[in-house]
DNA sequence: TTCATATATATTAATTTTCATATATTTTAA
DNA sequence: TTAAAATATATGAAAATTAATATATATGAA
């Protein structure tokens, strides 16, 4: 992973806040960040797509929904970065998280094994 | 400090290289960061500035020089991002640091309460 | 068919670079 | 000591480049 890269993809106000949300909630899906970020399903799914194809995050579908999270195998630096960030900045990531828990019927999570 | 901001800050390769630059040797001036980048003065210069307008470097004047250091009043999160980036991707920086120690006549540096 | 997600394309917006020039300090030489 | 030259840095404005967004449409699973 190469930091220009990486901070590129932190560099965007959609992305960052996927990153962060992603890291504190575990996984996420597209309908849960659009409802968290309160955007459009194209944009945030565009951005989801580029973190994914730059390696911060991988995907797995579950049914109709796919799940996002953060890419496990990114070099140290780069998972304490995010790890600080999301810690101590829970402040600007309040607004997301209530909208998120506002969410009604949020898409049930099976256990990779069996889905 | 604002991650988005920060995070914009880093996403440049000239600011980036001269920010981790700057982070392992303490203190750096325009030529000297030239030089370790083999780019124009405007383009250093520019970006030194938004880096100093944003908060993520100070900067001080001994004579016909102004070295830069990075502010040591960022939120602990961000120097950490700093650091851990700094000392995780030193093949990175390696270019740019035997640029600068190629570099003959370094200016130099005077104590700050002496200058 | 419906719900969730992805993507192509056109458009708009933001960022970066370059060139010319300005400022500030130091040095040189009259 | 002062005027001119040299050195280091900063900045305005235009041009070039890159990135983000919206709209429409496509794919894929239930």
């Amino acid at each position: 992973m190469n930091p220009i890269q990486f901070y590129k993809c932190l560099a965007d106000e959609t992305r960052l806040r996927c990153m962060l949300l992603i890291h504190l909630e575990k996984e996420l899906c597209v309908c849960e960040l659009m409802k968290a970020l309160d955007e459009s399903q194209p944009k945030i799914s565009r951005h989801l797509a580029q973190l994914r194809q730059c390696g911060l995050l991988t995907d797995r579908r579950q049914g109709q929904w796919v799940f996002y999270s953060i890419n496990k195998t990114l070099p140290e630096w780069a998972l304490s970065v995010l790890s600080e960030t999301a810690t101590q900045n829970e402040d600007f990531l309040v607004i997301n998280q209530q909208q998120l828990q506002s969410m009604g019927d949020r898409p049930d999570r099976a256990v990779a094994c069996c889905a």
